[in-house]
DNA sequence: CGGCATCCTAATAGATACTG
DNA sequence: CAGTATCTATTAGGATGCCG
């Protein structure tokens, strides 16, 4: 049994590989969504739910916490009721833009070319 | 039992996902390293594997065969002794490289900043 | 050289029900 | 409102061995 590398991801150890500190950040298939809708400004859990009505709750929550524990993202609770969280970008969040932003350009760029057949 | 949607993956289905249609094209943790490694130029199998030391046979063979089932990449056999097979981006690759080539440019300056500390 | 077949683990995600 | 708990399913990826 050699070496054992963490799975289902982009092997982050390995500095010869180009891509892999970025990746690690947005790799998962919410997590760019997430911080796409997190751009526009500060956004609580249930407007991102209904960002995206496709992803349960559970997942929402996973990725969330996952992205904070990284620090893409800032979690703030009101104390308020009915109680209140809201997400944020941190300024590491803010640097991934642009990768976001061209994959938004693409898609609607593709999007369009298909629409246009 | 409400709408079945495929797992795993971004919801491709949802027009109102303005990630979708390229996500579907870069997910995965090596799809994006296939196509970073291909912008140079075609490339062999062979090559591709040097390129990634820490991927697998199987996993590269799976990506490079669902990459070219998408049209991103074209796949052409030399009948030579020994085979060789070259892989090379195609004009809808190419189109994702704004997308590679920012998350490039993230995870440099992302290291670098790291080294810096 | 460039695969494919087989078996395996781990991560991601969905459904549903429940809670402070 | 913003989660947590539990259970299950699908998939990505890894290890190994064989083949034209």
């Amino acid at each position: 049994m050699p070496l054992k590398v963490r799975k289902n991801r982009a092997p982050e150890p390995y500095p010869e590989c180009p891509l892999a500190v970025c990746m690690s950040l947005i790799s998962g298939a919410w997590t760019p969504h997430v911080i796409w809708y997190l751009s526009a400004g500060p956004r609580r859990f249930g407007e991102l739910r209904h960002d995206m009505p496709a992803v349960s709750a559970k997942v929402l929550t996973a990725r969330l916490r996952d992205l904070e524990k990284r620090g893409v993202l800032s979690r703030s609770v009101h104390p308020t009721s009915p109680p209140s969280v809201e997400y944020a970008l941190t300024p590491l969040g803010r640097e991934l833009m642009p990768a976001i932003q061209a994959i938004v350009e693409i898609s609607r760029r593709l999007a369009d070319q298909r629409s246009a057949d």
